[in-house]
DNA sequence: CGCTAATGGTCTTTTATTAGTCCATGAAGC
DNA sequence: GCTTCATGGACTAATAAAAGACCATTAGCG
């Protein structure tokens, strides 16, 4: 325990910041969309406020901004009760996709797979309000009946509300940066009819233990859903593209340009 | 699910970044010295590197540093061979106390009791390897030979430690985090002796369990050791200066000054 | 002794980000 | 119609941060 004893704490000694201002500002905001918080056709606080929200300037936002107008996420009405808008029929381009080694997909994979069924134990030990049990049995049905189109961020935003209720705020947002780190992944492989179906069963499966106050059967009902797409993910993406510890993003923000 | 639904959007879109790069860079470090991770005497990486590390210009880390050297955390030998050091005896200033919300008590110790646990049950169930197992035994020594000068920083490195055999290090990222946060709460109460020994006590079960692959004792014991210093925390601050949704440090980086 | 080289210390230049002001637009309300 | 005013759009000045070059120091080494 003397001097120049890295090995270990440099992991700990990581980056401050993931990028400049500018490229935060745009994942933050495609993560709001790609989690299904920011909905089809929902208008975004004015820029001023939404800078405000954001920590940032309101020219900083305004290029993350532009960026996402220019790649058809947002579109703008001017003038007054205009705004900026989430696009309701994104032309969904060719997301980039830069290569994925099997330690992220584990990495991610297990993370979530202790925050998420963690967090449903919590939202079936806390006392509900109505407005809670509401606000799950709604994004349960948005699920649900989502079109395969827009069926990731509906299932998404449904997984993030049950952290939501959970009573840490801290915790609803490490559920929700996890979960956008698995959407981003799921993104890289098919959706599959049969799979959806049995999802659906798992999630009406998981909100009835919440709701009935049973936290082990929420807690299990959890793990036995991401399972499935644990599994799936290792099949499509674990042995694929191994290594090569690629720096993230840096260049090219949204997908071409 | 239509236009200007934001009661609920506005928790997700959050600060894209908690300060100036400044005193990311200080809250860095400092949070490195605070889990144990770097110990009294410990050589820094040299400012060059160091400043790669942390994804910071040199000139910022040099702010940083200049902080910590004034607050007398770090002493600086120059010249070849020379660099920066932790501080073997700090004068324990007064630590700045921004007033805690029983709500931001309430968040932590709901977080770390979810990673806390689940990491050392993932620690227990990994195959460890030879360094893995002597690393979570010195840090058990560690703290159960440390003094009650530097008990919480040893503490917090054997906790940080069962999370980085984990096998995520996102995990092992988080869960530094979170005890970060804890122990800032820690600081404010005291330290009792009782309650030293009946800590060791439960480091070694933990221990044990995890060696001995027992994954669920892992888990229980874990959640065990949690509940004492969640009472601690919650009989100390849990009813005092409630709410007041302080807006978290911006000004006065260190302690006094 | 005197050189070497890695380290902290000090600059300058360039770029990113903020803070603030003012303009242009256009649906709502009269 | 006409006015209102919250909104996006466009600029400027000030500040923070990064990038890089160069200087000063000093333990080791021949």
């Amino acid at each position: 325990m003397e001097a120049e004893s890295f090995e270990g704490a440099a992991r700990f000694l990581r980056p401050v910041r993931q990028g400049n201002a500018f490229e935060e500002t745009i994942e933050r905001l495609l993560q709001n969309i790609k989690l299904g918080i920011l909905g089809a056709g929902d208008k975004l606080p004015a820029e001023r406020e939404l800078a405000d929200l954001l920590g940032v300037s309101r020219a900083t936002l305004r290029e993350a901004l532009a960026e996402l107008l220019k790649a058809g996420y947002v579109e703008v009405k001017r003038g007054r009760y205009g705004g900026t808008y989430i696009a309701r029929n994104r032309d969904s381009g060719p997301e980039a996709r830069p290569d994925i080694s099997a330690e992220e997909v584990e990495d991610v994979l297990i993370l979530r797979g202790v925050l998420e069924p963690a967090a449903a134990s919590l939202a079936a030990k806390a006392k509900l309000s109505a407005p809670q049990r509401r606000h799950l049995l709604d994004t349960l049905a948005e699920v649900a009946g989502a079109s395969a189109a827009d069926y990731r961020p509906k299932d998404a935003r449904f997984h993030v509300a049950i952290a939501e209720v959970g009573g840490s705020p801290s915790l609803a947002a490490a559920v929700a940066d996890a979960r956008a780190r698995v959407s981003d992944l799921l993104d890289c492989i098919p959706l599959l009819q049969p799979n959806l179906e049995h999802s659906n069963q798992q999630h009406q499966k998981i909100v009835d233990a919440i709701l009935r106050g049973n936290h082990k059967e929420a807690y299990e009902a959890t793990e036995d859903h991401l399972q499935g797409t644990a599994s799936l993910l290792h099949g499509f993406l674990g042995a694929s593209q191994s290594s090569t510890t690629v720096s993230p993003r840096r260049s090219g923000p949204i997908h071409g340009e």
